[in-house]
DNA sequence: TGGCGTCAAGGTTGC
DNA sequence: GCAACCTTGACGCCA
């Protein structure tokens, strides 16, 4: 299958617009709270609804859905909104076309969310985001499996790779099972930070998580090692469950001279076929859903 | 209503 | 030691 993530133009320039990614600033969670969180998350969860539906009629099965689905969910517990019974039932709805459908939905909190830090705090606000996360999914009756991925990065290495990964292990062992039965990680676009096989050897074969194969990532942490051999060590960490891959093409090969190397461009020419035939691919591009349409022509 | 400056959070790197 | 940068759409102020 072939995936895109969070919006779908098409359904973005719709009148009304459909998309599941409505936020607030700082200063509009303090003014208003919880009452504008509901409302807000209300209508992202019935606008995933539509994108689900558009996605099958349009043969797309894979999708990740924003992290701002609830927001400002880390600043309070889901039972505590006003409209939490709507709520619980729309997520539900959400889940069970899921199944119906054989979906695979996932979610890929932003790089504030560092396991591994050196700061308690930091930590345990980004073990509430990854909680949160796990009770999204429990609400709508997904299984707890990587199949339903809550990806995330390490994203740092505090100059000692040894006691981040261990740090990492330790934290990841404990998180709630809502959270740790879903969670894979990912290699990183830095040469300094985690690459494919620093992750298997340092976290997925000690504490048992998948490791997510980023194509155009691992171009800056390649260790020696070719695409595919890097993602024939990820493999095996999913264990029974279809890996997911992330495929995306540098910006700088779709002329566009002046994008960083790790910039991503906005379509994509083609997935490499033995990618696509081992795994779920997640195209991380700027075109979106238009980006799959491209490849299937 | 449209344009546009700014946005909760962490961490790395360059100067 | 401080500032820029990551990344990118969307929020929300202001004309």
């Amino acid at each position: 299958m072939l995936g895109y993530a969070a919006m779908n133009r098409t359904l973005r320039e719709r009148d009304p617009p459909r998309r599941c990614n409505r936020d607030m600033r700082k200063a509009t969670w303090e003014s208003e709270g919880l009452d504008r969180a509901a409302e807000l998350a209300e209508r992202n969860l019935r606008d995933l609804r539509a994108i689900l539906e558009w996605n099958r009629d349009h043969g797309i099965r894979f999708y990740r859905c924003s992290s701002t689905l609830i927001p400002w969910n880390s600043a309070f517990d889901i039972e505590e909104l006003p409209n939490y019974e709507r709520i619980r039932s729309l997520a539900r709805d959400c889940g069970a076309f899921v199944r119906a459908n054989g979906v695979r939905l996932t979610f890929h909190p932003d790089h504030w969310c560092k396991l591994a830090s050196e700061s308690a705090d930091t930590v345990a606000r980004s073990v509430e985001t990854v909680a949160h996360h796990g009770r999204w999914l429990d609400l709508m009756g997904l299984p707890r499996s990587p199949r339903y991925a809550i990806n995330v990065h390490i994203g740092a290495h505090y100059g000692d790779k040894a006691a981040t990964a261990e740090r990492f292990c330790d934290v990841v062992a404990d998180l709630p099972p809502r959270a740790r039965a879903r969670l894979t990680v990912e290699n990183d676009d830095t040469d300094s930070l985690w690459s494919v096989p620093e992750l298997v050897e340092s976290v997925a074969d000690r504490v048992g998580i998948p490791v997510t194969f980023d194509y155009h990532h691992h171009a800056f942490a390649d260790r020696g090692l070719t695409y595919r051999e890097a993602f024939e060590l990820a493999r095996p960490t999913w264990g029974d469950v279809r890996p997911i891959a992330h495929y995306s093409e540098p910006a700088r090969l779709h002329g566009d001279a002046d994008a960083r190397p790790q910039a991503h461009a906005h379509h994509v020419a083609r997935v490499p076929p033995w990618l696509r035939r081992a795994a779920d691919v997640m195209v991380e591009s700027g075109g979106k859903e238009r980006s799959l349409f491209r490849l299937r022509s």
